[in-house]
DNA sequence: GAGTTAATGTACGAACCAGTACGTTAGTCA
DNA sequence: TGACTAACGTACTGGTTCGTACATTAACTC
């Protein structure tokens, strides 16, 4: 009954720190997403590695700290996506069209990230601000739009007033409504946000905003 | 919200069911709101009423049926406060302005409510699913919007192929963000969101920001 | 190839927590 | 006024869950 006759280590490393490390941090993600911080449980990750719990206490020091380093991989993986961003060869209009629909599809591709920010924020964001290297990363994304915004505003395309984290908060709000609250949307107006024949829809709608929004004329005030 | 503002009458009832019930719900709500479903705890709410646990399972069963009844109590308020929009006596833009408004102080009023949503989104909306009130609950906000919307496209001041869920899910996308999101988005971005002295420049952007999408001139396809 | 340490597994405990068995009292009405 | 019932309180339980003490082994160093 014992012997789940293993391999007995022929050639292959049994003792893997790094991957252990990985592995564990694959399926917290998964767990926390799924279940939120409170929901999800510390055997139950564990159960889903080829490790222990003793593992989790051992790499990480426990559950909390265990939250924080998914959030940081999270989002280190954004960051990255956000550092490959080619768009500036575009005409501003289209550049931030551009930039527009590769948040969509990232916030699209990515809904355990998106479930795990708003945990965070029913938390009060306090794994960020006990987190020395969430608190200093940048959005590239960020520096990405300023420089866009700056070009459009320049060449009088857009309006003078806009600032980059608004646009920012703007773009980020309606790629983040329509993964995180799908459920209860759909629910309660029987749509669903997030259905593949409607992903060019919303796409295309998301543009159409910023643009209108950017290249509006405002009343003077 | 229906609080308990009773002055403990001395003479009168001890026993009073409805007040007893609406002291749960209320502190239920805050507790709900403060910690997520998993973090509550029974007890812990129980012990900021009046009252005891028994009570919690007397009236509503459990903490599963207490959720659903938090939430069924709090969308009866935002229902509630739909119905008293008076917007259609002004022209469609100031109208959807108008709307967009009060939808934007509605979220900021109510962040309890916004963080319930977060909450039950994390939940899949499986307790909206298993409520039977729930479920049918039509939004009077969308039969506004939807009316709002034909006057100006038939006036030819909006674009023509606007619909008014999607309108709603771009108007609440950015108040419930703007709320929901604080925590993270001022941790990684340095912005509150929320912050007083930046209330009108958000509100003001909403509006722009729809009122431009709709009457923007959309490229013919 | 002996010693050292990093990595891993096992078993357990103490606190916690949702839910309940059972007893009590206030208010009502015949 | 006495019986009945809705409303309420106390005390407990059984299972869960985070965390840890202790044992063990793989792999590296010299």
């Amino acid at each position: 009954m014992t012997s789940v006759d293993e391999p007995a280590r022929p050639n292959g490393r049994i003792r893997d720190a790094a991957r252990t490390q990985a592995e564990i941090l694959d399926v917290a993600t998964r767990e926390f997403a799924r279940a939120g911080y409170d929901g999800a449980r510390v055997d139950e990750i564990a159960a889903r590695t080829r490790t222990t719990k003793r593992m989790i206490y051992y790499y990480f020091g426990g559950k909390e700290q265990l939250f924080t380093a998914v959030l940081e991989r999270a989002y280190g993986v954004i960051r990255e996506a956000e550092q490959r961003l080619d768009v500036e060869h575009l005409d501003p209009v289209a550049a931030i069209r551009r930039l527009a629909e590769l948040t969509f599809d990232h916030h699209e591709q990515h809904p355990d990230f998106i479930r795990l920010v708003s945990i965070e924020n029913i938390h009060g964001a306090e794994h960020i601000a006990a987190s020395e290297r969430l608190g200093k990363i940048g959005s590239p994304a960020l520096d990405v739009i300023r420089r866009i915004l700056a070009a459009g505003q320049e060449s009088g395309l857009f309006t003078a007033d806009v600032d980059a984290v608004d646009l920012h908060a703007m773009i980020s709000s309606f790629c983040f409504f329509r993964v995180a609250n799908r459920h209860t949307f759909g629910a309660l107006f029987g749509r669903d946000l997030v259905a593949p024949d409607q992903r060019e829809h919303y796409r295309a709608m998301l543009g159409d905003m910023v643009i209108a929004y950017l290249t509006a004329e405002r009343a003077a005030d």
